[in-house]
DNA sequence: ATACATTAAATGTAAATACATTATATTTGC
DNA sequence: GCAAATATAATGTATTTACATTTAATGTAT
């Protein structure tokens, strides 16, 4: 065992343990700035993924499965999150005739504005973004996430949600 | 306007807010990793980062007010993790002598044990982390996520924490 | 067909969280 | 020194969340 195979073993443990850290810790501050951002919209960061998912969509219908199954905060009930979002009147709940079991979710003309003010608002986060990053370094920094993560999500599944139709309803 | 800079001007919209969902995605995948992986230890992510706040400084005591100004989940509240802790008695809580309205917080002897394992814990995590990152990328994402959040934090600041003392308990 | 397993969604419940308010102590301005 | 402002922690409360359980419908095997 040699110094220099100490010294990298060193070396390695400290960067990866620096990042897990790191990321947590940015991870707190994202979700916070999101949460305030979301704020004045009247909405959690939890109903707004739903509500991306179900734009991402429109005008087809997402059963409240697969929005659970998008959602990857597995945990967290998508059928309460549909209950709150139909309160505001941003999603409509109908039977799917196929399945008795299922419900189809579709997101409501309001949801869709919502959205779209949002949207906005997003525009200017991502202004500062800007001022601290430049395109290739956000390029960089999406592409290690992904890595990161164990998977590459395209733009497309990430943001704008599958345009796959499986719909038996 | 040249087409060029219209097509820069997208490139660089979609870039940024790509970046934004994507590191919403990651934020939840590894709030909830972490969650996972504390939850045989008995302590939330919060009450996670409390600890590692105490032990920072150890063994001089902590206020709760400066928990809540490192914590940056700042809206939770500090009074109540502590409480959850020293109902687990893992950290311990004094009063301040020279300030009456402050209190001491420090972290026991069963809470640094409980750290201990959990670094044990995390560096399993680590290891997936290594599979999928080299050093090299495991720095840049580190480096990038400082640029980003607008502020670098050394490893110091980030994980060991402030051994700065200002104490005046 | 009937029993058994599986799937889908909703509900129950305890805990955690966000945020406002309160109680107490200290500091500041006069 | 005293009143007002500020700082510190704790508490109150509604909401959200994690997770288990329940209810109902569908699928599957015998």
């Amino acid at each position: 065992m040699s110094i220099e195979s100490d010294i990298r073993q060193t070396a390695f443990s400290s960067s990866y343990h620096r990042l897990l850290v790191n990321i947590l810790y940015s991870s707190n501050w994202l979700g916070n700035s999101q949460m305030q951002l979301l704020k004045p919209f009247g909405i959690t960061l939890q109903q707004f993924n739903v509500l991306r998912i179900l734009r991402g969509r429109f005008p087809d219908p997402v059963k409240v499965n697969e929005i659970t199954e998008r959602m990857l905060d597995k945990m967290s009930n998508a059928s309460r999150l549909v209950d709150k979002l139909l309160l505001k009147k941003l999603v409509e709940r109908t039977e799917c005739p196929s399945d008795r079991r299922a419900v189809n979710v579709i997101i409501t003309k309001k949801g869709l504005d919502l959205l779209t003010k949002i949207d906005a608002a997003q525009l200017q986060f991502e202004g500062i973004m800007e001022q601290r990053l430049t395109t290739d370094e956000a390029d960089t920094l999406s592409h290690l996430l992904d890595q990161l993560r164990g998977s590459v999500l395209t733009p497309t599944e990430l943001e704008l949600v599958q345009t796959e139709v499986e719909s038996a309803c």
